[in-house]
DNA sequence: GCTAGACTATGACGAGCGTTATAACCAGAG
DNA sequence: CTCTGGTTATAACGCTCGTCATAGTCTAGC
């Protein structure tokens, strides 16, 4: 059966961003990930033959790029609706699982590489972070802020979001990814309509 | 050998502390703690009766306790003179072990629970967050910040900062929690009606 | 010195992991 | 029909995990 019917490579990586998100990136299994994406393990080593690694780094760069559509998108309307749409996105993505996922980019950050090289997913995720940067402060200059405090209040969202959705996570509450968002507005705010 | 001389429980409970900051809760397993500790195994069950949960809790309390401590101190001295010694600290833990080692607490909060019961371990993380919070927010009050705008700024200085350093062990560098001392400071500077 | 209780040492258990190998399927080209 | 190559299925490998059991070693108090 299965009926496969789409494309069930990247619905592998979907789901492995997905188990990544929840249980972090060691306790995210490859088996796991195929059951959940209804697939056949052989197939995860068919499709990523670098195993693991592999997998995880493409799972990290479709989140990674997936995030940063939306914020594109969303950052057309200046950059306190980007702000918004940023914060939405992940309060929806932990208030929607229960307090059981977050950022699977975050995830990967934070586990140790094995060995002294840098593996590749930990690269994704830079890359990642550095993205959704480059969008915030891109918006931010075009909008008559200093390329200098652009790129700080850019570093400043997307920490403060990324450490919120965590927060959220071990409280059992939206009130910290709330709470930075009202600051957030306000420094944004005051950034846009008072050069200091 | 070992020529004890310390209480071993405690170097136990560091030991876990600094593994799960740097390879997740996960990942750091119970072997490589008593190893890290130079104590044996079987005293790991000894001392934590209740096995990985209870070591992985207390560890958690451990580093929020101690982090709280250094803010709590350097609070005396001020608002700006806290945030900037919280800032140090966890720039210091991560630049000193070559962007490999974070944040526990963080690292706890990013791993789903196993059960649909809450874990202490998940538990304690939400308490140690909390308390960081309530510091630095009782602190602002005292300076003459409103109650809800002191809670909503310590917030966003606690998930920054959690945020900034995962993103500086992605990066392996310390820009982003350079950026965001810059953002935080004038924005607490602000608060405290103090010009710009 | 001797004995009780706190600690250490050692090894085993079942389970799950990443990974690989190999055989079976099953579409379409000739 | 046969043949072929992309996919799936199944089983196994060596390893590490959390946990437990059991026996040995130390140290205080009598």
């Amino acid at each position: 059966m299965a009926r496969t019917g789409g494309p069930s490579r990247e619905r592998i990586v979907a789901g492995a961003a997905d188990l990544i998100s929840r249980r972090g990136l060691n306790a995210a299994s490859i088996r796991e990930v195929a059951k959940h994406a209804e697939a056949p393990l052989g197939s995860t080593y068919h499709y990523f033959p670098e195993g693991k690694q592999q997998l995880a780094t493409e799972a990290v760069r479709y989140a990674g790029t997936a995030v940063g559509r939306v914020l594109s998108e969303e950052l057309g309307a200046g950059p306190v609706a980007g702000l918004r749409a940023f914060l939405a996105l992940w309060r929806g993505i932990v208030v929607d699982s229960d307090f059981r996922a977050g950022c699977p980019v975050l995830a990967v950050s934070v586990e140790e590489p094995p060995a002294d090289e840098i593996p590749p997913a930990l690269a994704a995720a830079a890359e990642a972070f550095e993205g959704w940067e480059s969008l915030l402060a891109e918006s931010l200059g075009e909008h008559g802020v200093a390329p200098d405090q652009a790129a700080d209040l850019a570093a400043l969202v997307v920490a403060s979001v990324e450490g919120a959705t965590a927060m959220c996570r071990a409280r059992h509450s939206a009130q910290p990814l709330d709470r930075i968002a009202r600051q957030l507005e306000t420094v944004i705010a005051a950034a846009l309509g008072r050069p200091a």
